[in-house]
DNA sequence: GACATTGGTGACGAATTGTTACTAATTCGC
DNA sequence: GCGAATTAGTAACAATTCGTCACCAATGTC
């Protein structure tokens, strides 16, 4: 048995993820008249020569109107799962776009994660995916400051990851964590919001950290 | 425009990972003559209806003579990068196979991972790709038990920790953490190791963990 | 039996983290 | 104008965790 390759169909299907309305929310699009389902993911085929993370800012592009600025895969799918084009196999891949950046084609809109209608049993589950390994790898990879514009607040930072972790976080706790970090530097701006004081306009820059070789977390499992 | 598939060739590449002599090795097999290199990934096509883990592990089986127990997609890639197959797409999938189980076919041998032969490029992409992910998800998942053999020493799998971090563990502060932890009980037996006390054997057996809700890790990113 | 070698743990100081409580700067209602 | 409400930001303390040292235990070697 020599190894050999094999024809199939191929889908890359994008989770165009962004805060809205406090909350995380995707993006969807109309599906054709005669689907099964009423929405589905944002998705297409690579063209020839065309990279993966490419066809997903290109399918991503065609659906929010701008390009978002970061990708990951989140897992490649060839079970029996049905996909919205019949692909055998499926590249999920999730986007991450800041907040009020971009305005949705005719026929796309955003549904907060917790309120997504029917999809494709297969979109169902790279949407799930997706979700997944946001959270999983928030603290991790500056994953949150690709959700935000690129000058925002400490409270703005903290609500992004509290919408990811799904749980409140400690004011004080927080800002000591981030400033050891040395991953923001403060602006000149300030941003008057209504009512309160106002709050010093931060930029995400991160200096080169010292080696701070941890020990081993045994707790930290998701599985 | 509307999103429509396209055929492509499909390839499943495995980079089976399993600690030898004091090292993390991978388990390459002999290329074809003919071949550019002389040493490539175990890799084949997955069959009609059969899932991207499932061809992993036949594939894996065929070159190690068992099935590794564990898989871990990497990453699909799509570039210009040459596979020995030709394959449009790759995926790249991990298996951790314990210490000393399996025997590899012929043509098949372990190489460190520091010290592997030329492949062909986008192999060396994958073999890199899998070893940053199994690196990066060691303390988020019980990656590090499936390198050990059902029972093992404490010290066993200090040492897996060492081998996947590349530096050494302090041994009270890693067994306090793993004892807090619950993700091991011991058993009744011990093992003798010729010189030194003997080593109590455990195995991984997590218990339900009560939520332990840190703060925020800014300290953790990796890019 | 002394010694080398590996396994295992108690305890202490240093560092980190969770929390409370406070100060600062603004808008709103009157 | 002025106090209440609201949001931003920080100091400081207590509780916990972490890194390390020191030690004891059980085995093989000479």
């Amino acid at each position: 048995m020599k190894p050999a390759v094999r024809r199939t169909t191929l889908a890359v299907d994008v989770v165009v993820l962004s805060p809205r309305a406090d909350a995380l929310a995707v993006l969807l699009v109309r599906a054709p008249a005669g689907s099964r389902e009423r929405w589905s993911l944002p998705w297409d085929a690579p063209q020839p020569g065309e990279g993966l993370e490419d066809a997903a800012a290109r399918i991503a592009q065609a659906a929010l109107g701008s390009a978002p600025a970061f990708f990951e895969q989140v897992g490649t799918l060839s079970d029996g799962r049905r996909h919205p084009g019949e692909a055998d196999v499926s590249v999920g891949i999730a986007a991450l776009s800041p907040a009020n950046v971009g305005s949705p084609v005719e026929g796309a809109e955003w549904f907060a994660l917790e309120n997504i209608p029917a999809l494709a049993p297969r979109h169902r589950t790279i949407v799930d995916r997706a979700a997944a390994v946001v959270r999983q790898r928030v603290d991790q990879s500056p994953l949150a400051f690709r959700l935000l514009p690129p000058t925002f607040t400490l409270s703005d930072l903290q609500g992004v990851y509290e919408l990811l972790l799904a749980r409140r976080l400690h004011k004080a706790s927080f800002r000591r964590a981030l400033q050891a970090s040395y991953l923001v530097e403060p602006t000149d701006e300030w941003r008057s919001e209504g009512r309160g004081r106002p709050a010093q306009l931060f930029r995400y820059a991160p200096k080169k950290r010292r080696g701070a070789r941890r020990g081993v977390r045994f707790d930290l499992f998701t599985e």
